[in-house]
DNA sequence: GGTTTTATTTTGACGGTGTCAAGATGGGGT
DNA sequence: ACCCCATCTTGACACCGTCAAAATAAAACC
């Protein structure tokens, strides 16, 4: 409506200082982390007053909500780019999926505490937008196990969401393991990837006489 | 040497403040989570100045690896009870694992979060007994691997330590994922053991042709 | 028993945090 | 030119972790 040019939406004073501070607060948690972006000290980088982030952000959470979102929309960008991949079949692309997945995670880790981590999901609630695009992106795992049953590389005997549930769970331990320094190490997760795949496929004990 | 009765320690002003404040932590933590424990209100609980604790724990981060370390020490006492129950057979023994691994952790999640949250792993660095300790609880949960291996309930074909990786990673997920609420609801986890249980097995696609 | 040493605790202070209430500012619509 | 209202700032409050130095009390020694 108002919008003159190119630029997206309202420039009052500072012109769109929304997006403007969501941006500054990804530059300081790629340095700092998490534990180092402080409301005062995004305040300060973009050049406003300690209060003024909170005309444009209900309070830290809902900032944080947003990046979070970011962070699921870079997300679903990468999966679909595997899925719509023409040049694989399903079992290439289950393992693309399980590697990308740690790769996600293990390159962008505060965002992935953001997306996964109790900082917006235990405490304080996620946004409904969070919620919503959380769940979308498990939903549409559903459907990716659904395929993968039907297309033969994953077994048929267990119900697509149980499976997903479980599946999530261990690409999500392993992710929160060696994010965090427990028990894995990142130098082994390519080798774990393959055990991985090898158990989420029932091919561990094929052998058996 | 200068204990004069049942004493544990020395008693100078107050009285072994030491253990006094692990176990107010340890309430506070219960009441409001690990969120809501401050080293001045922890110290006012207990009716001592502000600075007090920290002639006894060298920093916040400190006190929370003795109380993460005494989560370990609960979760081997389970751990053992299982392992050394006579009437369980080894595919009990599993069984029995795995779910009380998920009911020790939705019991307990504060303590399941210090025991293997970021919040001392990632930013502060354990201390060396609490390393010691939860590399011991993962060493000891290997060879449990190995034996289940040999008993034939788990699949030989993969090495003892790998799929001890894998497994555990579906465990912590699994527990990350209802303890923060994420994707899985604390309703279905005795359904979602089952299904673990099948696939730690590899009895998911037994019916294959 | 009196004195010195040592362990324990307190008081005061510093810099940091999230966030609320009230006032200043300045561009857009009339 | 005016007013309105979105935007931003200043000031303040209640917390937080933790350091330095002083105060206190117990233990050890002569």
């Amino acid at each position: 409506m108002t919008s003159t040019d190119t630029e997206p939406k309202h420039a009052y004073h500072h012109g769109d200082l929304h997006q403007c501070l969501l941006k500054a607060a990804t530059h300081i948690i790629r340095e700092a982390g998490v534990e180092g972006l402080s409301m005062r000290k995004l305040a300060d980088r973009v050049g406003v007053s300690r209060t003024a982030p909170y005309h444009h952000f209900r309070d830290k959470q809902a900032l944080l909500c947003e990046l979070a979102l970011d962070g699921f929309r870079e997300y679903s960008r990468q999966v679909d780019r595997i899925v719509a991949d023409p040049n694989l079949n399903a079992e290439q692309r289950l393992e693309q999926f399980v590697r990308h997945y740690l790769a996600f995670a293990l390159d962008n880790p505060e965002s992935y505490n953001l997306m996964f981590g109790q900082t917006i999901w235990k405490a304080g609630q996620p946004s409904e937008q969070l919620r919503t695009e959380a769940y979308a992106a498990f939903r549409h795992f559903v459907e990716l196990v659904k395929r993968w049953q039907i297309e033969g590389v994953l077994p048929m005997e267990c119900e697509s969401l149980r499976y997903a549930q479980v599946a999530w769970s261990t690409l999500h331990g392993l992710c929160r393991l060696v994010i965090d320094g427990i028990y894995v190490e990142a130098s082994s997760i390519d080798a774990i990837c393959t055990t991985v795949l090898s158990l989420f496929r029932q091919q561990l004990g094929a052998s058996s006489h």
